[in-house]
DNA sequence: TGGTTATAAGACAGTGATGTCCTATCCGGC
DNA sequence: GCCGGATAGGACATCACTGTCTTATAACCA
């Protein structure tokens, strides 16, 4: 008995790899995936996930908070404002990139759960980043910062929900090219 | 009994009126909204509403024709191809936005009911219109026409979204002059 | 191999939403 | 004022999902 608990490896891996399964039943059916549906996907028996998560609603904080540490430490991580404007928001596109469809369904049920880590730890982070895009002259003023963070997380997940296949480095390129100069040609 | 229903005119009305309701609470609640919801959100008993649509699939279903239907009209009516393509593009969001709530539901429900139709009406639209601004000239190669179809209809549901009570032609402007020109500040 | 623990599979009750039905009431047309 | 259809409000069965539990089996560790 030096452990508490003997298994607590393997049980990690399986609680991670259901969270995983979750998230992508999720993304892509959205609410309408049941208990079930996430058994299934993940492979695993429905009384089994019960005993990970006692409900249906620990299941979905769990996977909210995955997805907000996730995102939040990628983008804590991308020291957005000791680089330029457009690699910075290269670097926080990618952050969001690659938390895959823990962010889709982030972004889509944020507000029925933990609003405040969302806005705290994603979205005032996003708006810090326009506002400092703002201060340099980089980024119009002439649409609400609010406005521009929506847009920002919808184009992320416009493009996460329509790739088949791609490589993250095409979206996050696509993202954040089509976010910042638009689907119009430059005239560079 | 020169009318084959005396009460047709009310009747349309009152229908009409549930599905506008069906829409707003749909748009904000998602897929969680339940049949009392929309009843209450109409000041309809729930028997009153399940006598004008036998089931929630068929509210869901009038409401994505309804939705389809008006979109599609807007986006036929626009003449887009008569037009320059920055025009087009402002008469494309225009006739979207326009629909509101109906056409929030529909971009996310979309694939649940009626895939087809919201295809050849609305998405090829699009499709087609981006390619046209290709090739002119006006419009990148360089990422997928799928995938800025799908950004288009996400900026469009993201400020539908994040707009508290501007007026219409704000939130267009916001939109077409964001999705063709970037969050960037441009040279000009 | 033997003992321990997790798991699969399924039965089961509780719950909330769906869909049906009924009755008193209301409202528009005469 | 009167009448017929529509509505509100509520009772009711049904259904799907949730959450609990049991048992036989499988996986793991020593």
């Amino acid at each position: 008995m030096s452990n508490p608990s003997p298994r607590t490896g393997l049980r990690e891996r399986v609680a991670t790899a259901i969270v995983e399964a979750a998230a992508a039943v999720l993304a892509e059916r959205g609410d309408a995936a049941s208990m079930s549906d996430v058994a299934g996907a993940a492979s695993v028996a429905r009384a089994t996930l019960y005993r990970y998560f006692p409900s249906r609603e620990a299941l979905l904080e769990a996977l909210g908070t995955v997805a907000v540490e996730e995102a939040g430490r990628g983008l804590a991580e991308a020291r957005l404002n000791e680089v330029a404007i457009e690699e910075a928001f290269a670097r926080a596109v990618r952050a969001l990139v690659v938390v895959g469809d823990y962010f889709v369904v982030l972004a889509r049920e944020r507000g029925r759960f933990s609003p405040d880590d969302f806005d705290e730890r994603v979205g005032g982070v996003l708006r810090d980043l326009i506002e400092r895009g703002r201060s340099l002259g980089e980024i119009r003023e002439d649409v609400p910062v609010a406005w521009l963070v929506e847009v920002l997380i919808g184009v992320i997940v416009s493009v996460l929900g329509a790739a088949t296949s791609t490589g993250v480095e095409d979206k996050v390129d696509a993202i954040t090219s089509v976010f910042l100069d638009g689907a119009r040609v430059g005239s560079a």
